[in-house]
DNA sequence: TGTACATCAGTGAACGCGCGTTCACTGATGTAC
DNA sequence: TGTACATCAGTGAACGCGCGTTCACTGATGTAC
């Protein structure tokens, strides 16, 4: 610990009321959603002057900007910590819903109905191309049971590979592709029915259901 | 045609009207989302005064909530629809995607992420139960396999059972259930990323993603 | 058929509120010599 | 070490806006006798 911090401390300050920012905003966010975010009442809450955040972000929409990418960079973290050891699905599975439930509102902030109006910059699709060659990168290390589908994107596979998605020297064929986007996709269906809700007094554990999905895709049951 | 309409021509301005504010009020969420929808600006796009829409409806919820009721009702017809005649779940599934690409915002209205602060009363969640009871015959009806599953819930199918959702006298069991509800989910989370815009971008077409979803469900292919 | 009354749709003014954002300014912190 | 200057954080007033909602009211439409 205690590399010299390379920062004036001026630097340090500002970082540091950012982040103090950020997390007024996340806080907001998980009460009232991110359509309610406003910056008067986050600078009300730090006992600061509405105007006063404008020496931090642009203006509102730079805020949400750099909340979606903090999102998206937590859970491509959370992934390549996963993925570097023992690289199973499994582990990666339980690793995604951990993270959404811990909180709800980040998951949905970047896989929910969008922000309307809002428009993701460039480097927060980048991200989130990461996310999936983490996925895309275990479905091959696995070798999953991949039924032959008409799907097929090299388009795709070269936009994942240049995230080292290819894991070692296999290639990618367009069935482990279909099932690494399946993967993905009946998670997300669990995950945002649950946290949406929809399944809240129809007296069944929602965690049962997404690790049938999950052992489904395995290939241990369909 | 001409069952007499047994409405006082009172009645009947009054339900045209009401039907009249629902349409303008669908084209502004369209446009911008369901939290940016306003009574004022909807008024003004009709000629009338912001006030005059409160003969029509309580305040800005009792709107909202009428329009996710008709949104839930609208998919149980389709739905209805299918299941009296032929009842397969590849035409129950295309009927759900068409209806939901019809009107993105629609869908996205009940089963996207949930309008921060408002509360669904309990005849919404009865209308979407009616939902998943034809899904959960049709999945009866056809004999779907069923891999043994954990999840049991006897409340569930109670609740359902209410509906009709026997098909017959077949007893559901928990595995075809479970069956049911991975339809639902999957189904889902193909159809809420792509109506999210997640897949744009990915040069592969959606429509293929889900069409393989559906086959894996139907037991052919994973 | 005509009159008296009740019902109800719609208006306009008003209330209080919070929003994003700009601007000119003050005061503290850092930098250069 | 001390002074002169530049940088930058934060303030307070202000702008224009739209929101949901209430209230007292006008005027048209329907109902009862």
């Amino acid at each position: 610990m205690g590399e010299p911090d390379a920062r004036t401390p001026r630097e340090r300050y500002r970082a540091q009321v950012q982040e103090e920012i950020k997390e007024h905003a996340w806080r907001q966010i998980a009460t009232a959603g991110a359509s309610a975010l406003s910056l008067n009442a986050i600078a009300k809450q730090m006992g600061m002057s509405g105007p006063a955040l404008y020496r931090y972000f642009a203006n509102r929409d730079e805020l949400i900007t750099e909340l979606v990418k903090d999102a998206y960079r937590s859970l491509a973290d959370t992934f390549a910590a996963r993925t570097g050891a023992g690289t199973d699905l499994d582990g990666l599975a339980q690793a995604l819903r951990r993270w959404a439930l811990e909180d709800p509102q980040r998951y949905l902030l970047v896989y929910g109905t969008p922000v309307p109006g809002y428009e993701a910059p460039e480097d927060t699709t980048r991200i989130a191309a990461e996310i999936l060659a983490h996925l895309l990168g275990t479905c091959v290390a696995e070798q999953l049971p991949a039924a032959p589908g008409p799907l097929d994107s090299h388009l795709l596979v070269g936009q994942l590979a240049e995230y080292g998605a290819r894991a070692g020297e296999r290639p990618v064929s367009s069935a482990v592709l279909r099932r690494a986007l399946a993967f993905w996709t009946r998670l997300h269906g669990v995950l945002s029915l649950e946290l949406a809700g929809h399944f809240t007094g129809m007296g069944f554990d929602p965690a049962e259901l997404y690790a049938d999905e999950v052992r489904a895709l395995r290939g241990q049951g369909s």
